[in-house]
DNA sequence: TGCTTCCAGATTGCATACGATTTGACCAAA
DNA sequence: TTTGGTCAAATCGTATGCAATCTGGAAGCA
């Protein structure tokens, strides 16, 4: 495992490791350091964080609650290897909920918010303009993160939970099935829905986002996918 | 505490009894048997199924995680006590969603799936007719299934996962806020939904859909409700 | 060689033990 | 009566130990 960024415990979280260990999992996973597949065994969280099994195991159980793991009894826990099928429930559920976001947004959002996703924007141009590896997991995360942002605006605790597990979800199906690795179209229909917002045009940029999720899937090959992962392939009659 | 049924562990479920004490208590809570505010102690809830505080915790946690149950630090787990916004957003999230449920139920519902739902209105039926607290609860029950049917048959596993959170907390509300008890217009509405749905009639299902939901939440009565709970007061700002 | 059987190592599932934190009661003082 | 302080009981957070289960490979047999 490769999880370089160590936690200073005592120092943002006083309390519940747990979760602290659960957000550092889930940035390595959504940020393909930690490819699909991948053994999460109990001991080697555990002993990776320095705390014992009971609070690695806590938060592998609530990775699983989010669908980034898979548990298989008394097997243990995997980055999870989404099918073709989950990453088409995936976006068919963004496809449903999103729109719903952005109108939200529009009617709530304010001067100081629309210039944060300004900030945000520029952050992803840049790792767009840049090359590597490195930029490319930044690309992706901050691509993210203007989701997030949004849902955060929209003011729905509930949808920003489900909004939470969809993209993180919809990284890990990027990084199995993406074609070029990140569309590069995305930037320029973020730019849009977020020029949309600003003109309080909710329809406008609902329909915005509709397409920019359809262009997300569009980028991507699920097709059956040569691998399918043997063990599931058996498990589907 | 109360909880009547008893689990025959052995018998239906022969692995994670965390999975199934979940089960129960998410019954009993959506049932009203367990009123909100209540606690549940690990220990208790332990002893109650005959394991350790362990799997007692993952259940609780795995609650946690679904909004049905609150757990402060160092205090221990409370059966949530949803807000008025709580609520609202939780019916702003069905809106959302709902619809498009429904609307993807239509292309996929087979012969003997309405079949299965004309039994089970058969069934919101009976409990409607009859009286008492345990037929109320039966009608509750009967009626947030129909909800759950439909995700199901709408054949997205991630939107199903979504409405059992939804459907579980709207039943927590009801029973907070609920004027009526139960919105008795619900039985005919569902009925009328079916309807559409067996005529392939997508739009007008999910219209219905929408027009239920709404007053669902109109039989609400959310104005701050006194209690407001002392102790949230003072956390809200 | 190829196949089956069996055992050792590793890992999980669960129970329990112990320290830390909170709560509520009791008692004293104003 | 009310306020404030101290302490014991209860409960949670976490570590650890043991049994059950799974895996992989070595040995045995055809």
């Amino acid at each position: 495992m490769n999880i370089s960024e160590k936690i200073t415990f005592t120092d943002a979280s006083p309390d519940d490791r747990s979760l602290a260990i659960r957000e550092a999992l889930r940035n390595a996973i959504i940020d393909r350091r930690l490819a699909p597949g991948t053994k999460l065994s109990e001991s080697e969280v555990g002993s990776l964080f320095d705390v014992s099994r009971t609070v690695a195991r806590a938060a592998l159980q609530m990775l699983t609650f989010e669908g980034l793991v898979k548990t298989e009894r008394n097997r243990g826990a995997f980055v999870s290897n989404p099918s073709p099928e989950e990453a088409k429930q995936i976006f068919a559920s963004r496809r449903l909920i999103e729109p719903g976001i952005v109108a939200a947004a529009v009617e709530r959002i304010m001067p100081a918010e629309i210039e944060q996703f300004r900030r945000q924007l520029d952050e992803e141009a840049r790792y767009m303009n840049e090359r590597g590896p490195a930029a490319r997991r930044g690309e992706i995360k901050a691509s993210g993160d203007f989701h997030l942002m949004l849902a955060s605006v929209a003011g729905n605790v509930i949808l920003q939970k489900f909004m939470d597990e969809l993209v993180a979800r919809s990284s890990l199906v990027i990084a199995l099935y993406g074609r070029s690795g990140v569309s590069s179209c995305g930037h320029s229909e973020h730019s849009a829905i977020l020029d949309a917002l600003e003109k309080a045009d909710g329809a406008r940029a609902a329909a915005l986002m509709v397409h920019h999720i359809d262009h997300i899937e569009a980028d991507l090959d699920l097709q059956l996918k040569q691998g399918l992962g043997l063990r599931d392939a058996l498990e589907m009659p």
